[in-house]
DNA sequence: ATTAATGCAAAGCTTTTGCATCTTC
DNA sequence: GAAGATGCAAAAGCTTTGCATTAAT
């Protein structure tokens, strides 16, 4: 992962992916619109089943290689949430996600929740805190009004 | 994954199983006394690996078994670390730290940095934000100071 | 005695890789 | 044309599971 700044457009990502030397292709294009249109963190299965509604033989060892291009290139992260296999999702500015323990729903919180955490780490410790890399357990509102 | 306190001791953690049903082995012991003894991040082979030096027909699937055991009454976590497989340690060991991701130095810190994410976490998205259960990750001074 | 725990082996799933072919530049 | 990208199939890696046996309570 590069230390780059967030992705804002398909455009943007597909030159990037020029920049560092690759080439463009109508799967990677399709892939990234995919991945712009719904924030959600999502399996390579799930992508793999996305793309290949709309280009049927698009094989999924060719999603594992765009998506670890993508990764490479800082456009796209993956995650591990609990088991399970790993879920993609576009960069955004940096961000941590609330993952709750019961029913290991993700989401992704507004950088601003980290911003003092941030700043004070830095601050009082020197430590520099890893942004995307930021997992915040806890139990989410659906499961705590449920279980309540 | 249950929202209890901190293990503290192997004998905690035994006593746990035994309050879940579960029922108290040497190999159980064992892997406990070696979770313990490292606060490192561990994968299932390597921990293997440290039960079988002393107890050498002691088979992968029940370190998973185990593991997932543990896991459940809330002895330990696991991480996946980018790629490969994923790492556990025990629960206490992320409480309220910084931990470095270059040399795992884990900081103490102070509760403060956290007020502003576990005030928002709950404002903004109703999520509940378990205290006990929170490690930072990033690059601590010294780390940084050599690698720059 | 019950019932959980274990070893072994096999299965299951996710991800990676080799290679021939096709595409992008 | 050269280098990268892809499809297919096979391999590899991690984790789980079935079942007979052993051990803890």
């Amino acid at each position: 992962m590069e230390p780059t700044e967030p992705t804002h457009s398909v455009d943007e990502a597909l030159e990037r992916i020029r920049a560092a030397g690759g080439r463009v292709t109508p799967t990677k294009r399709l892939l990234l619109e995919i991945l712009s249109s719904d924030p959600t963190h999502r399996t390579t299965d799930e992508l793999a089943a996305s793309v290949q509604t709309l280009s049927p033989d698009v094989a999924a060892s060719t999603i594992y290689r765009i998506l670890e291009e993508l990764e490479r290139v800082g456009v796209v992260e993956h995650s591990h949430a609990g088991k399970g296999p790993a879920t993609y999702h576009l960069r955004s500015a940096a961000h941590g996600h609330l993952v709750c323990q019961v029913c290991a729903e993700m989401t992704e919180a507004d950088p601003l929740l980290f911003d003092q955490l941030v700043a004070l780490a830095r601050e009082r410790y020197g430590f520099t805190v890893d942004p995307h890399h930021f997992a915040v357990l806890g139990e989410c509102a659906r499961c705590r009004s449920v279980e309540a």
